[in-house]
DNA sequence: GCACTGACCGTTTTT
DNA sequence: CGGTCAGTGC
């Protein structure tokens, strides 16, 4: 096994105690490493259940739980365990499904996705009254996750708090905490926040979580913040053999709170750790390592490290510029039919990867017309879907019933009478009383003084949500979804809201999607509770991700970040321009922004393997109007022209027009139609 | 309580 | 441009 790797990866796999940093830059067999190691552990009898893999991914999990199954090869006979290999997400849940009732929440609590904090945020923000203009949802969100992130609790933000905003938000934060408690809910930061409380104030919790490992290893190690690295070494303080693995240059979460300072004091914190640096990148030509580390020195802070290319030979990395969004898609998207037709190149070969969610939109109408198969990863997620979260709410509240957000969502879903003026009653006596929203509504009769419509419909929600109730632990998962969407007659409800029959179908697939979800969750996880599909969900652990996505032989769409330790023979980087990349939020700001940008941007550049195409447009419409760009920065420094501005127009390699000329812009002048690529286009769509 | 209409506003990136 | 939200009439 060992004769597979080079000097440095070999250390790395071999050095097995003591604190371990792995400097790998990219495409140098990171997951080979971890998985060689995680293998060698095993075969110098470590047991396997000691044994704790971190990931950022629910995808760089199961790639890992594949890769080294299939390194120890079949268990011996009867042995079960399994090197626990998780997101930190679900390796928090799995802690705290034992040990929460230990900081005073229900044993049972739920897990607040992104929509469910929106709609806390909005009411938290109705309640105080602040208006739109003055604080939105989003902005409570981000004020709240930065100092979830620090670990500053409501009471300390509100003694922080400077600006008129940030005393308006911090009395959100607390107002939302409070909403998240009565709840029994905890959201996405709370995860790791409860965590690290609870091995802080309770020791021999600590103490007998960490006790369960005996070794840690910890991937993309420069996206951790300062949680999720607090978890780690509490984890790994005892026995201290902890792995790290990470790129200070591909460090692009910081805006999550991930900091790069992590990883470039690593030694610092673990003074006796062994540092291996890996620099002998597997996957990329030599010209495409070129552009990427020409581009990465421009940053400041960072490990020194020069990526060396292993392969020979290689074509240059192409420039295309376009004069708009549009010329830019349909060149590309012709370009990628051409090369998918001939048979050279499979479509699962190639992918677009941006900086945006805006920008897919022009490239997958190209694509679609030309029939070439592709998947958009990521984006407006199917979970995010309207019909989606109404049967993800029914189920939620049959799991906890003090999930106030699900049953806000769905208390007059189909309409059962149930009207603002009684859900505002129903609101204003609990929170008088105390009480959880769903103690009030079991204890509505006749004799409450609700309109008779009202009444009616809550004691049918309750009715039904009983009797669906009586089926959990009897029933499977799927069962019961199919039973929730009988019961509430979902069917008709769709069809009522949508009188179009083609948006009536569309709708309902959505809905078959969730049966189709619970069917596959229950495959791979044998009679899991549904408690335990609600919070696979929740942590984006879903079969239909990423994973499978790109299995299928279709060309992959992404951004950036979502490109993140996958590769590509073929990668198109589109929208190389000022404002796009690095976005225009980052050049507001100082210039640590832009170094993430350059980040992302190297991020892009190495995940090519043979072909590596940048393009940019001339002109860019946004809400229907157009607006003339720059070339990105980033371009001239990895063509090592970031001294001559006038590169600009010498830049192109080659240079694509779209359908007709338009006038450019005083000033704009560039280059184009030199070849005879546009003419060749005419004919086309 | 419900359906329809126009004003408004926004877009980094996501576990 | 397109989705969301508040206000109006039934």
């Amino acid at each position: 096994m060992l004769n597979d790797l080079n000097p440095p990866q070999r250390k790395a796999v071999t050095t097995l105690s003591g604190p371990l940093l792995v400097l790998a830059g990219a495409g140098t067999g990171k997951t080979r490493v971890v998985t060689y190691r995680i293998a060698r552990l095993i075969r110098n009898g470590v047991r396997p259940g000691a044994i704790l893999a971190v990931t950022f991914t629910n995808k760089a999990a199961t790639e890992m739980q594949q890769r080294t199954a299939a390194l120890i090869g079949r268990r011996k006979r009867g042995e079960k365990e399994r090197p626990e290999i998780s997101t930190f997400h679900s390796l928090c849940v799995r802690i705290l499904r034992r040990r929460i009732t230990a900081l005073g929440y229900p044993a049972k609590f739920a897990i607040y996705d992104r929509g469910d904090q929106e709609s806390l945020a909005r009411s938290a923000l109705r309640e105080i009254k602040v208006s739109g203009a003055m604080l939105k949802p989003r902005d409570l969100l981000f004020f709240i996750g930065n100092w979830k992130n620090k670990g500053v609790r409501p009471q300390q933000a509100a003694e922080l708090a400077i600006s008129d905003k940030e005393h308006l938000a911090a009395s959100g934060y607390r107002r939302y905490q409070k909403a998240l408690q009565t709840a029994g809910a905890v959201d996405f930061d709370d995860l790791l926040l409860c965590t690290e409380e609870l091995f802080e104030n309770h020791t021999e919790i600590r103490r007998e979580e960490a006790a369960r490992f005996s070794h840690v290893l910890v991937d993309e190690y420069q996206d951790t913040n300062g949680s999720q690295y607090r978890i780690i070494r509490a984890l790994a303080l005892g026995h201290r053999n902890l792995c790290v693995v990470g790129d200070d240059d591909q460090s692009i979460y910081g805006w999550r709170g991930a900091e790069v300072a992590h990883i470039l004091r690593f030694k610092r914190d673990w003074p006796e750790a062994t540092v291996v640096r890996l620099e002998d990148n597997y996957r990329s030509t030599g010209p495409i390592l070129d552009v990427a580390n020409r581009l990465i020195v421009f940053n400041k802070e960072r490990h020194p490290k020069v990526l060396r290319a292993a392969r020979v030979g290689g074509e240059s990395p192409h420039v295309l510029q376009f004069a708009d969004e549009e010329g830019e898609a349909r060149f590309i998207a012709e370009e990628i039919h051409k090369l998918t037709h001939s048979g050279s190149v499979q479509p699962r070969d190639i992918a677009i990867l941006f900086r945006t969610n805006e920008q897919p939109r022009a490239f997958e109408q190209e694509l679609r017309r030309r029939n070439v198969p592709y998947v958009l990863v990521g984006g407006m997620s199917f979970f995010d879907r309207k019909e989606v979260r109404d049967i993800f709410s029914y189920l939620k509240l049959v799991v906890h019933s003090t999930d106030e957000v699900a049953l806000l969502r769905i208390i007059n879903v189909p309409q059962r009478g149930i009207g603002q003026a009684t859900v505002k009653r129903l609101m204003e006596q609990a929170v008088a009383e105390g009480q959880p929203l769903w103690e009030i509504i079991r204890h509505v009769n006749a004799s409450t003084n609700l309109p008779p419509a009202a009444t009616r419909g809550l004691c049918s929600l309750r009715e039904t949500l009983a009797g669906i109730r009586g089926l959990l632990d009897k029933r499977s998962v799927e069962h019961i979804v199919r039973e929730v969407i009988d019961q509430f007659d979902y069917r008709q409800e769709v069809e009522r809201q949508y009188p179009n029959a083609n948006d009536q179908e569309l709708r309902w697939n959505a809905v078959e999607e969730v049966v189709n979800a619970a069917a596959q969750h229950a495959a791979r996880h044998a009679e899991a509770p549904l408690a335990k599909f609600l919070d696979d969900i929740a942590t984006n652990d879903r079969d239909d991700d990423k994973e499978n996505q790109l299995k299928q032989n279709a060309v992959a769409l992404m951004t950036l970040h979502s490109a993140k330790g996958l590769e590509f023979p073929h990668v198109y980087l589109v929208g190389m321009e000022e404002g796009l990349l690095p976005h225009r939020r980052s050049l507001a700001e100082d210039e640590h922004q832009v170094d993430e940008e350059r980040r992302l941007c190297y991020v892009g550049l190495t995940r090519a393997k043979d072909v590596l195409t940048l393009s940019l447009a001339q002109n860019r419409r946004k809400w229907g109007k157009t607006h003339t760009s720059i070339p990105s920065r980033f371009l001239f420094e990895l063509l090592g022209k970031a001294d001559n501005p006038n590169a600009a127009r010498t830049m192109a390699h080659q240079v694509a027009a779209s359908k007709s000329p338009k006038p450019h812009p005083p000033g704009e002048r560039t280059g184009r139609s030199t070849s005879s690529s546009h003419r060749r286009r005419q004919g086309k769509s």
